[in-house]
DNA sequence: CTGACTTTGACTTTCTCTGACTTTAGGGCT
DNA sequence: AGCCCTAAAGTCAGAGAAAGTCAAAGTCAG
């Protein structure tokens, strides 16, 4: 595997366990094994703001590189429509939620669609009508958190 | 037997075993030893999309060119997962189904996650323990059934 | 013999990795 | 404050590793 692609594991591995990474570049390099420059290599052939990232950074004693995902306010979009479910959905209101969400491009056709047909009274039909909204809220939450990139 | 054909047949032995193949452009000429360039004219001659098949690559250090066949009875492999399914699905068995289709190109990853998110216990809590392989199996089939176009 | 398909090889482009050299920040010292 | 020293990080060009392109030469069925 190339030393390129190792390392950008591991910075997507910090990046999500904490939304930002914060990095020594000669200790990373160290630690790879490799010349420190291709640190910075690796952060401007793969975490440019076109694929979603802002790099920051300062220089002599103490110096750091910080990496940041960019809020795409996709997630916060979809953050916003979990918050916005209480612990019961019918199925209208998930409809007009998934349409909204299509609408405004923040999933795919297809996620729309799969979304639906899990929502559905039909997939929902072994489910006591009586606890049916509560489930439908559950498995809507999850999909749409699962979307949001967890 | 022609080289083309020769490695034509080599690289659909590859797909047939995992849904796509990943090569060394220089390793396989030199397997077979021919020129590089050839492996490219067996490329845009016997894979191309209309044949039913995405090519990717990459140059460089580490390089690659994989080829990946676009599932053309996806309908047909739907039907016939949902077909295996009883009344009641456990949540193992399903993670193993959807991954199956993950890696034979029939559902893409996004689709793959949805599903998964939608039939965790965790989206399943809400439903009776004793009932929820049920209520899977329902939700599953609804899913999958809608992926096959319906 | 002709035209379509194959094969080859010289040359190009892209991606990765390295190392020498530059720039910036902070901390002590006058 | 102003000046050095040291500890970072940044830049850039060059070498090397693959893959891509294309035209010329070869093959073969009709």
């Amino acid at each position: 595997m190339r030393l390129s692609d190792m390392l950008t594991e591991y910075i997507m591995e910090m990046l999500s366990e904490s939304g930002d990474a914060e990095i020594k570049r000669n200790e990373l390099a160290n630690h790879f094994g490799c010349v420190p420059s291709q640190i910075n290599y690796v952060l401007t052939s793969r975490f440019t703001p076109e694929q979603g990232y802002i790099v920051e950074s300062r220089r002599g004693g103490g110096g750091y590189i910080r990496i940041t995902r960019i809020n795409t306010d996709k997630s916060a979009t979809l953050m916003h429509i979990v918050n916005s479910v209480g612990n019961s959905l019918d199925r209208m209101t998930a409809e007009v939620m998934i349409n909204n969400l299509l609408s405004v491009n923040v999933i795919t056709e297809e996620a729309a669609r799969i979304l639906a047909s899990a929502l559905s009274d039909r997939a929902l039909a072994p489910v006591d009508p009586r606890g049916r909204d509560i489930v439908r809220a559950s498995i809507f939450k999850n999909m749409i958190l699962n979307l949001s990139g967890r």
